[in-house]
DNA sequence: CGCGAGCGTGAGGAAAGCGTGAGGATGCCG
DNA sequence: CGGCATCCTCACGCTTTCCTCACGCTCGCG
């Protein structure tokens, strides 16, 4: 996750930068509003911490500049108190407008409020693909080829949990827990069969299963 | 933009949504936190804003009730002033935390950064298509072949949720808590019936539908 | 070359889940 | 008060899914 921050004070800089990277932000800082739009270009943050009294450039016209490419969050940290301030602000694109002094902790926190808000739209890992098949773990939707294929609840269950970890070794004590529940080791013949189904389902050659593999012994691994 | 005000407060809340309304919102209230929960279920807010001190239930419980299944924005106001207070709400799952006493055009302009922000997200089609038949989710009506569909207020919610999810696999539970606002899995006949109804309506043979589809021992999915 | 362990797969019965018709309960409106 | 639309309960028959059992196969090893 990286962060710029534009202030012109530089002890205030310096104690974010130091807080920040320590829960494990990668930070950038610029002291001018001029400085803070060339390094966003340049750096592409994730989030980006603007102060408001800042010299040359206005803290709004700053705002506008960035609106203007980019839509990463951008949080205002300002002196000015007055609600006039904060309504003009957030109405030129800030996301969140925080009054100093502030705590740093409430500023973490929204800082991870607006991460996980901006995150899911970023990077959505909701399908994974292996062969001509895709497994859409949010829709629960299997298709071949493009063709919906129909799978039962214990072999999507048996599915999703593969797909959520491609390419790792999926023991069976795991699959078991998971899909009934138990810990009991004894017999695992559900396994044996619905992974057969499975193949039968997606698998090219089911004899001969490029993706869904067995590991003797161990479990069962997704290879894409 | 539809509203959601969960406070304890009748004052508060009356000021709320006279200014509210006149901005073009439309506004629902909820007295505490489980009238919350259950309104939420039942209107689909694109907003929320939540007062931390009701009775009954907390404030961040009811956050993390909500979160548990919707995902629009919610906006904290509290009395409470601390830090810790804050960091909890947010890392709750809010999204913006105001202290009363607040301006309200500070209000506004956090609700219009939020709107601004979560608009493209959930923004769906306004109208899907099935078969030979329409449905409108703006205005709210169904057509078949041309000509216009009637259907009951239950039968209609449960296809406008199966529509705004086109092709996902839509679960038992999420269709109960959204149309009777329960989390009972004990018995589902309200669904198999209402289904049946819908099938009948929209379907070519309700015996074999072609686009609301059972998902057996999951629940119901609609193929456009 | 025989053997045992681990694995894949087919068949079939038991159990759970589903669709649907009939009908009672409830609230609304003239 | 009576008609009407809607919601919900109940019961029955049918379909899908789950799980057991049995058998054949592969592979490493003595």
């Amino acid at each position: 996750m990286k962060l710029l921050i534009a202030d012109d004070d530089p002890q205030l800089v310096r104690a974010l930068r130091i807080t920040l990277a320590a829960h494990g932000y990668e930070v950038v800082a610029a002291p001018d509003g001029a400085a803070a739009i060339a390094l966003a270009a340049q750096a592409h943050p994730d989030i980006v911490l603007l102060d408001l009294g800042m010299p040359h450039l206005d803290g709004v016209q700053v705002i506008h500049a960035l609106r203007g490419w980019m839509t990463a969050p951008i949080i205002v940290v300002s002196g000015r108190t007055g609600s006039a301030d904060k309504v003009e602000a957030l109405d030129a694109g800030a996301d969140d407008y925080v009054t100093k002094p502030f705590q740093m902790d409430e500023l973490l926190a929204r800082l991870r409020a607006l991460s996980r808000r901006s995150a899911p739209a970023e990077s959505g890992e909701a399908s994974i693909a292996f062969g001509d098949v895709t497994v859409d773990l949010v829709a629960k939707a299997v298709s071949r080829a493009g063709a919906h294929v129909h799978l039962t609840p214990t072999e999507w269950r048996m599915l999703e949990h593969l797909a959520r970890h491609p390419g790792a070794l999926v023991t069976r004590q795991e699959l078991l827990r998971e899909l009934w529940g138990t810990d009991q080791v004894s017999d695992t013949g559900y396994l044996r069969l619905y992974m057969s189904q499975l193949r039968k389902k997606l698998e090219a050659d089911p004899a001969a299963p490029a993706h869904l593999l067995t590991e003797q012994g161990m479990g069962y691994r997704l290879v894409v």
